[in-house]
DNA sequence: ATTATACATAGATAGATATCTATGTAGGAG
DNA sequence: CTCCTACATAGATATCTATCTATGTATAAT
């Protein structure tokens, strides 16, 4: 049985705009905080939200380094949900279709 | 240039774990409204809400047929998104971090 | 025509979210 | 020690969302 409310969350993490940019800003590898504010016109208290949504998740790893602090993304998490997608997406051996598939529904 | 709200909105559609339980309820063929109903605990309207969410944004094709509507999924949208997610989390030659390897960050 | 059913829409409400300003905290430099 | 800077947190606000009840619309059956 597909944990739906788990990626749900994580998804709900990858549902803004802003944060799919910065996913994407750090796909080429890890990047500190105000590389990635350069690129956004909101203020530095919203990136600390956007950044926080984002590792609360597991998304995105933080590695503080004195005051700074750098962002590189955990693909693991990433085929995690690729695969998530993928099963919901197709017909699967223990999909929950299956058990609908025995019940005969008025409409047919 | 990615366009970051376009699949903000898809995913959003997505963010919600009810919904990802009919996307799983869909994935092995076309269902009717009852048939999905009946595995929820919430009312007809929601449901109609849901299958509203789903279907704006071209997730789910709805296909009418006398008092009845029947659901399916458009898999070329699962598509588009499973191949949007492989472009933000991967490195691409059009990317978005190769404008930011160019600019030198006072951390580094 | 009347009635029953499937689905959509309207309006209400409680809770979540994205953003801001203001402030707190902690590390480094002088 | 003092000051600056990076980041986090608190509180406020406007907007959005998931859900409900109530009602409307349209199709089908009697």
């Amino acid at each position: 049985m597909e944990n739906y409310e788990k990626y749900a969350k994580i998804l709900k993490a990858l549902s803004d705009g802003n944060r799919l940019k910065i996913v994407d800003i750090l796909s080429c590898g890890e990047r500190c905080a105000c590389d990635i504010l350069d690129h956004f016109e909101f203020t530095q208290p919203t990136l600390s939200h956007h950044m926080k949504v984002l590792s609360d998740v597991d998304l995105v790893i933080i590695r503080k380094e004195g005051i700074w602090n750098h962002y590189s993304l955990n693909m693991d998490k990433y085929k995690e949900i690729k695969n998530f997608l993928f099963r919901i997406f197709n017909e699967t051996d223990d999909c929950i279709c299956k058990i609908l598939d025995a019940e005969i529904c008025k409409c047919r």
